[in-house]
DNA sequence: CATGATTTGTCCGTATGTATT
DNA sequence: GAATACATACGGACAAATCAT
């Protein structure tokens, strides 16, 4: 994963090489190789995002033979705290962000609590007829105008979800035109006399993403997205905003707090 | 999907063969085909879960090519309204289950509620040293006795997750034992003084079914499981239990209400 | 447990009409 | 008008998964 640094290799690899591994001691070499990488790992010598240096180098390094490494990476695979990409080599798995899901959610927020530089790129907007989902959510009769406004967000430069929102056309006018120029979906809303629209229910589901959303979200091949939709109300509870977010799942945790 | 009904075809297979699609029209074949099997389905007249004629006999009936045929498939699984198994057919969608999460949360009530038949199998249980994740969950130290219970849970038969519990194994002596006499977590931890527990805080995210659950849960491979991991305490809002569900993300939407 | 039948998924190729350059 | 690209439609073959025997 990560974007960020791919040649950070280096802080780590300065490790004494011949540093080799205990042979014949009952424990499986690649056993022990990987709570090694575990424990570079967990104690933080092994900074997530990290770039490992390649299977080759590693091999040499722990003087055993590439097929041997490649079982102990495939167990800390399976443990989640690695990710090999082909082609691009294997990357400490940075944490998610914590997403809470509350009456008030608002992504830059969240994103901003985390320590990390929110931003977001408008996709595109127009208006189409509601389909029967989005008639249901926002009480409006099947077909009505309803504007969309399809937006990709991200933390530290780094795609995290993207959202499609839903806008009764008649009680939204100019939204989209409010968005473009103040990048902010609060803001924009604001304007409208909408500032405080709260969250009143949201459905959680999950799938692989599929191609565009591999794409706008930078993801290699079987990923997965979590499939966030949300329905939003004003004061009064009155719904005036439904949401579809798909999130890849690697970079993000929704919290719930009861 | 779907366990239920392999040879429901026939309620629709009846359809007149002949009824061919209108060429020359200037509208692709595939799509007048996709549009007529989405009508049957949101009409009712192929009902979810219910198995589609095999890819050969629909293009007989439609009197076209099997490519033909399936490229309106694929346009209606992109849709999400199909889904198709090798080797087994192609089946209707079934509705996910709804799936509240709140400080009450109880898998055999939600089940109940959404009119299917809950049931579980308990799968496994034993006493093992607690990992950093679950002692910081559980407030205990790390290493300390943790009693860790694994249970599938089914809706009319049907595999919908695998969650497995922690307990202090201090103050859950011989719950493995009432979980087995009651076939009932809620049941077993009544009879230890501890019925009410409630949901404190929930984290979700997905990925992949691996091997194992794959078989649990009866995934085709490419499946996606959201892994739903949640504090449980008792009235003093003391962490009791922590658990990790896996849920199939096809047979389940999580639901918050705010 | 092995095997074969059934069914979907993928690839090769060919041909045709339409829109764009 | 010619060249090109693209979508549509058809045909055949085989791989891969599932299921019943």
């Amino acid at each position: 994963m990560s974007d960020t640094d791919d040649s950070a290799v280096t802080a780590w690899s300065e490790a004494e090489p011949g540093d080799d591994v205990a042979r014949g001691t009952g424990v499986a070499l690649w056993k022990q190789i990987a709570e090694r990488i575990e424990a570079d790992i967990v104690e933080g010598r092994l900074a997530p995002g990290m770039r490992l240096p390649t299977e080759m180098e590693l091999a040499e390094r722990f003087g055993v033979n590439r097929h041997t490494l490649r079982r102990a990476l495939a167990m800390l695979t399976e443990r989640r705290l690695i990710e090999a990409t082909p082609g691009r080599g294997t990357f400490v798995k940075e944490p998610p962000i914590r997403y809470p899901i509350g009456p008030r959610t608002r992504f830059s927020e969240i994103v901003a609590r985390e320590g990390r530089a929110p931003s977001g790129r408008l996709i595109g907007s127009r208006i189409e007829p509601a389909s029967a989902e989005i008639a249901e959510a926002l009480h409006l009769p099947m077909g009505a105008d309803v504007l969309r406004v399809d937006l990709l967000r991200e933390a530290d430069g780094v795609p995290i979800t993207i959202a499609s929102h839903w806008y009764d056309a008649e009680r939204c006018r100019d939204l989209d035109l409010l968005l473009a120029a103040t990048g902010s979906v609060t803001r924009a809303l604001e304007t409208l006399g909408l500032g405080d629209y709260r969250r009143l229910e949201t459905r959680i589901t999950a799938r692989p993403a599929d191609e565009e959303e591999r794409r706008r979200l930078s993801l290699p091949a079987g990923r997965v997205v979590m499939v966030v939709e949300s329905i939003n109300g004003d004061a009064q509870r009155r719904p005036i905003q439904y949401t579809r977010a798909r999130f890849c799942s690697d970079r993000v945790q929704l919290i719930v707090k009861n």
